[in-house]
DNA sequence: AGCGGATGTACAG
DNA sequence: TGTACCTCCGCTT
């Protein structure tokens, strides 16, 4: 269930565990076996991030196409891989590390035609130093959709997820119904640059940190009831660790001001906001 | 032990 | 707009 931060961090580990190594791919829940054996024993050149899709580079011009969608998981780790339990789509392995990816919404063997297909389908990655935010900004300007919505548009800004959203938004002050066309350069550019701070910040630990750390001692108290519903992460395997001002907080009081935080459906998304500090 | 909800996307209609 | 995908976790029982 990740945000772009989140698949940058697991190309990371990837990299480390298995480039420039011969890799072994199985597929012991059988949904992808053919694929594996297609990419069986090849060498790993590099694992990327684009937004939220992870591409693996086997080289002779193919790619292994990863999107974890809502419910994928990796598990990666060193020495022989464990004997399988559950459903593994995919395994890979090779003399020092194994992975194990689970529930992925796509995992797909990509020609050069494809994967240029899909990158260019996908707008500016926060997260990538090559990503050109006037891409981004040429969209947003001329568009009179609520800038919420724009912010999970995968082909405006790619790894911004539900929980980014909401807070860069709270963070800038910034109403999520204001329209593209009424958010002006000086707005946007200041949640462009929130975003790479935020997302390659949550990419270090795969992990969405939001809260300012002057904000920390103030809303320190606040913070607890939030991690004892699952939301902040206090579970011992800590898999999402979040510490959010709105995210996930409606009904209870803004850090800031106090004010209830609100919570609507937009295009079958929760979204969540203080109103009085994103007024407009 | 069982339930509902979740950081996402695609497709049907 | 709704539903399917199909995993993990926290909460309730």
């Amino acid at each position: 269930m990740p945000e772009g931060n989140v698949i940058h961090y697991h190309a990371r580990r990837l990299r480390r565990a298995f480039r420039r190594s011969a890799v072994r791919l199985d597929s012991p829940q059988g949904r992808f076996s053919e694929g594996a054996a297609l990419l069986n024993g090849l060498t790993l050149h590099a694992a990327d991030a684009y937004g939220k899709h992870l591409l693996l580079d086997f080289g002779d011009l193919r790619w292994l196409h990863i999107h974890l969608g809502l419910f994928g998981t990796w598990r990666i780790g060193t020495g022989a891989p464990p004997a399988p339990t559950g459903q593994i789509r995919l395994r890979l392995r090779n003399e020092t590390h194994f992975a194990e990816l689970r529930g992925p919404t796509t995992c797909e063997v990509l020609d050069i035609a494809q994967r240029d297909a899909l990158l260019a389908r996908i707008g500016p990655d926060p997260i990538r130093t090559d990503a050109d935010p006037l891409l981004a900004w040429a969209r947003v300007e001329r568009s009179r959709q609520p800038i919420a919505t724009l912010l999970m548009d995968q082909r405006i800004f790619a790894g911004v997820g539900n929980i980014y959203r909401a807070e860069v938004l709270f963070r800038q002050n910034i109403s999520p119904f204001r329209a593209g066309v009424d958010v002006g350069w000086s707005d946007f550019h200041a949640l462009w640059v929130d975003l790479v701070d935020l997302m390659s910040r949550g990419t270090s630990r795969g992990r969405i940190m939001t809260v300012r750390p002057a904000d920390l001692p103030t809303i320190r108290g606040a913070v607890a009831p939030a991690a004892s519903r699952g939301i902040a992460g206090a579970g011992r395997r800590g898999r999402y660790d979040t510490r959010a001002y709105v995210y996930r907080r409606d009904g209870r009081a803004c850090f800031l001001c106090d004010t209830s935080i609100e919570v609507t459906t937009l295009q079958a998304r929760r979204l969540y906001w203080c109103p009085a500090c994103q007024a407009s």
